[in-house]
DNA sequence: CAACCACCTGGGAGCGCTCCCAGTTTCGTG
DNA sequence: CACGAAACTGGGAGCGCTCCCAGGTGGTTG
């Protein structure tokens, strides 16, 4: 009960912009175009709006600026897995560094989507086309996911990260997973080896089939067979397992490229188990230049892949577009090189 | 130029209340109730307006929406950590899915920000301060971090994951870590070692300290020395140097416990480096169960903690402070326990 | 010195929503 | 059958901001 006399306290909530106009004795106009850095206010107002609002400890309420521009300043991070695979994924993290990197300075939130596993996207397409972000950066797994072509013909913005497999114009960054794949083969061609076989990453994935593709052309340069193939998805436990079925198929295996640092673990788990040695029985590349590479023994020749610059890139291309930024290239391929290390000698 | 007799198309954007109202035949406020589930709406009425929203495809406008309640619903994850280390952490991995699994259901986003290498949390401590989101779940490695408290302090309800090392009465959620020291500890001696040493975590993180004097207590509890104790960061490299600390202060030494898998990985590397055998002549044990502790040989007995549950607890706790629920216990610890696998076989 | 222009400033309108209150209808009861 | 209560409904006000336009002020020019 406020009794007559009582000193009512002011509503002491953030300051609104006419609270600090009136600190500044300037209009909510004057205000509005410091904050937003328009021209055309003298130094003199300029310099009073910037006091009264370090002052007050002002900070623009967002909801407000939203519902007259239109523009919410935030993108999504959209991440189409069950997000077990995709978290604790060093790609994945080195990605997400790059993204960050990416938006700072463009004073945008990210807003992070996991889509639920029992979720068909519905309700996440619903919700990202309706307005609630400015667009969104995609990272699928599948590269047959169909939700970065739907965003877009929503009319949202969208750049996915990888490749996705249906193409459907939809912008993409990706590594030059097959020039990657490609440089492996080579590599091992020079060393020596003329046995070789590959664990492709899954066959309904980008990455898989381009890793694949360049490793079969690396393979016919050099005259050689391309059949040894098993395919493995992201797992220590997969590489091991496709190494087992390649030795079986090929016992005489002399060197083998795995689609993954990952895989290639696996692989030399495996490989160790049957009692052959790395590098002198068979010869092993990995894919990623991750931790893992460096951590087993031999560490593994590998094949870099520009991860940071992967996440960044992507949002720049976001950030262009939402610009309005003319001719942006549809899709972008960061360049993928080999490093060298003791997995893969020339052979004596 | 709209030339007169120009069919001047209505602008196509999202649909509002409004249309909605008029679409069902009822008012603006009928149309509200019924988004948000307020009673006095008759069953016509409400039915009406359903097939209204449907047909239009109506999505509520969260900014106007937010405008007026002052609620975002959205809740930040702060990672107040250069992100290096953090993501790509299968650990965080898992508290990340927890998150979601609990945010799910809650109808909010999550706004993921990172703080910036550069910056010394001002600018995010003014952002979210100042009503963008309704809550922040915080994760700081380092346990000295003030910005939970600040945030507290500032109003904003917040919950850490982790126990924040300033006694600051910021609500938390963690790991029993002291009793999974104590479970390691006791362990090793149940096994017949008797000279057992530990790489503890790093000092100003509570993770280092609790699981340190948790296994502490448990030396004391079998009258041993518990003087050994080297730190580490969360590394292999990290672990690998403590090791080789430890070997060179106590070259007898029977039996170490990492303070985390990634550690005792580290520790296993220094070990083999200098022939001696896991767990014939060191036995190991980690602490997290995490994919490391099964990747190796041997195999690590482990602590476990429930990773996913902290992230769901965290959430919980952070959505039950919102809702105003009394009786919020002020933190909560989870317990773990031990795994045990071939790296801590009873002495013979 | 009148006329003009460039520069700056302030206030009104309105974004789409929720909340409040006043009205209208419907129903149960004496 | 009248009356009050309960159930439902609709419109106004206003959240804090941007955008637009109508002014005001000063300086330059013919």
């Amino acid at each position: 009960m406020i009794e007559p006399g009582d000193a009512v306290v002011e509503d002491r909530g953030a300051p609104t912009l006419e609270e600090v106009a009136r600190a500044a004795g300037v209009s909510r106009s004057t205000v509005s175009r410091v904050i937003n850095e328009l021209p055309g206010v003298s130094g003199r107002s300029r310099e009073a709006v910037t006091r009264a609002i370090e002052s007050l400890g002002y900070v623009p309420n967002e909801a407000a600026r939203s519902l007259v521009t239109r523009r919410t300043n935030s993108v999504a991070l959209v991440v189409s897995e069950p997000g077990d695979r995709v978290f604790g994924d060093p790609f994945f993290a080195g990605v997400l560094r790059g993204i960050h990197a990416g938006l700072s300075g463009s004073r945008r939130q990210l807003v992070l989507m996991l889509m639920a596993e029992d979720d068909d996207g519905e309700q996440l397409e619903k919700y990202l086309s309706s307005g609630h972000v400015d667009g969104a950066l995609v990272v699928s797994m599948h590269g047959d996911d169909p939700l970065p072509h739907r965003l877009a013909a929503a009319g949202l913005p969208v750049v996915a990260g990888g490749r996705p497999l249906s193409g459907s114009g939809v912008p993409y960054v990706d590594a030059d997973n097959f020039t990657g794949g490609l440089l492996a083969a080579r590599h091992l061609v020079a060393t020596g080896r003329t046995r070789i076989a590959t664990i492709a990453g899954p066959g309904d994935m980008a990455v898989g089939i381009d890793r694949l593709v360049g490793w079969r052309r690396g393979m016919s340069e050099a005259r050689l067979a391309a059949d040894a193939v098993a395919h493995s998805d992201f797992s220590v436990d997969g590489g091991a397992a496709a190494m087992a079925e390649l030795l079986e198929r090929q016992p005489g295996l002399d060197a083998v490229f795995a689609a993954a640092d990952i895989i290639a673990v696996g692989a030399l788990r495996e490989l160790s188990a049957r009692g052959l040695r790395v590098p002198e029985d068979v010869a092993v590349v990995g894919f990623d230049d991750s931790v893992l590479a460096t951590s087993v023994t031999p560490r593994l020749t590998t094949v870099r892949q520009p991860v940071e610059e992967l996440g960044r890139t992507m949002t720049w291309r976001l950030l262009a577009q939402l610009a309005g930024e003319p001719h942006l290239p549809p899709s972008i391929l960061l360049p993928t090189e080999l490093v060298v290390r003791e997995s893969t000698p020339p052979v004596a």
